[in-house]
DNA sequence: GGCCCTCTTTAGGGCCTT
């Protein structure tokens, strides 16, 4: 497996985009707590600052010569700095001896870095009562927060031929980790190998995907998992956010992993922002109103739409201050997304 | 498929995702 993500360069896909939206949930978080006059919602979703062994500098070793046409991209950001941190994920994180090492491993190979470290480094113990979580009484409040300390937090949005994972295949595939900074956001088509019989939908033609130098799944999962890998914290989870993901973008993700021989890290959390948004209404005291699309939720909380509409990359920006703005509104940390996460 | 609402719970329709 390990020899397998090595055997592809990003740089070798300028079709695959790593692009900079850097700290623009940052900065709009800040703009929010600035306008709320809270600060108890800052606690929300924030994260240290880390990067992989070898950091941006390294080389990953090129075994194939098919050329396949992605994109990267991605601005510097002054707190990102090399270092010398290995990956070493724990799998299962359910025991107190684990939860001993995460703090071990937090202490002895993570780097706080700026206001960031400050914000986490209080109690994220506030749950929202509405946030219906998934969670038993297995795991401590403390566990939770613990794990929240090192998770890596990642909006993803995928296109599609249909609705059928049985039968459709993904086309496109968007993410951006919301600590934000260099190779933040990711974006690529994905070659189906069939016609796209939907481009009405997301724009998306047949010929624009079934090209050569647009990567198959089989190609993409392994740049998948190492852009992933990049972006999490040594020994921490990683938690994939995205609308209506419990129903169609993680099974559709999977089903793709599975069609190509992949299995999903045991490390990664998903989350889901359509109970989020039902929570949110709830806490209103309003009925829950039948339109909670991510369009609805951007419109409104006035969020301008970047871009194409249902394209990947727009909607993953849409869903990064989606779920910055439900998160407020829920007064949700971290440690509580994760305990209302799943697998 | 899962969730929510209602003209409901021994059910059915609508929404979310492309």
């Amino acid at each position: 497996m390990k020899t397998i993500v090595m055997c592809f360069s990003l740089l070798q896909f300028p079709r695959c985009r790593i692009h900079s939206l850097a700290n623009s949930w940052w900065e709009s978080f800040h703009k929010l707590g600035r306008r709320s006059g809270s600060s108890s919602s800052f606690r929300v979703l924030c994260s240290n600052n880390y990067e992989p062994e070898g950091g941006s500098s390294r080389r990953w070793t090129r075994v194939t010569r098919r050329t396949i046409n992605t994109k990267t991209g991605g601005s510097n950001e002054s707190s990102i700095r090399n270092t010398s941190v290995r990956h070493e994920i724990i799998p299962e994180l359910s025991s107190e001896s684990n939860s001993k090492k995460i703090e071990t491993t937090k202490v002895q190979r993570c780097r706080k870095i700026g206001i960031r470290s400050k914000i986490i480094a209080e109690s994220t113990s506030t749950k929202i009562s509405t946030y219906e979580v998934e969670s038993t009484e297995i795991e401590s409040d403390q566990y939770y927060i613990d794990l929240a300390k090192l998770a890596t937090i990642i909006c993803f949005d995928i296109e599609t031929t249909g609705f059928a994972r049985e039968k459709d295949r993904i086309i496109e595939i968007a993410c951006q980790d919301l600590r934000g900074g260099e190779n933040s956001t990711f974006q690529t088509l994905v070659n189906p190998q069939r016609d796209v019989p939907n481009e009405q939908i997301h724009g998306i033609s047949t010929r624009m995907v079934n090209r050569y130098d647009v990567p198959r799944m089989k190609d993409l999962i392994p740049i998948f998992l190492q852009y992933v890998r990049s972006r999490q914290i040594p020994g921490g989870v990683v938690v994939l956010v995205s609308h209506n993901g419990r129903t169609f973008d993680v099974p559709f993700l999977k089903k793709e992993f599975s069609r190509c021989s992949y299995e999903i890290p045991s490390d990664w959390l998903f989350a889901d922002t359509l109970p989020l948004a039902r929570a949110v209404m709830k806490s209103k005291g309003s009925k829950v109103p039948s339109k909670i699309s991510l369009q609805a939720l951007r419109e409104h909380y006035g969020i301008p739409l970047i871009g194409p509409a249902h394209r990947a990359l727009s909607d993953v920006h849409s869903l990064a201050l989606v779920l910055q703005r439900l998160t407020y509104d829920l007064k949700l940390p971290v440690s509580g997304l994760i305990q209302g996460s799943f697998k």
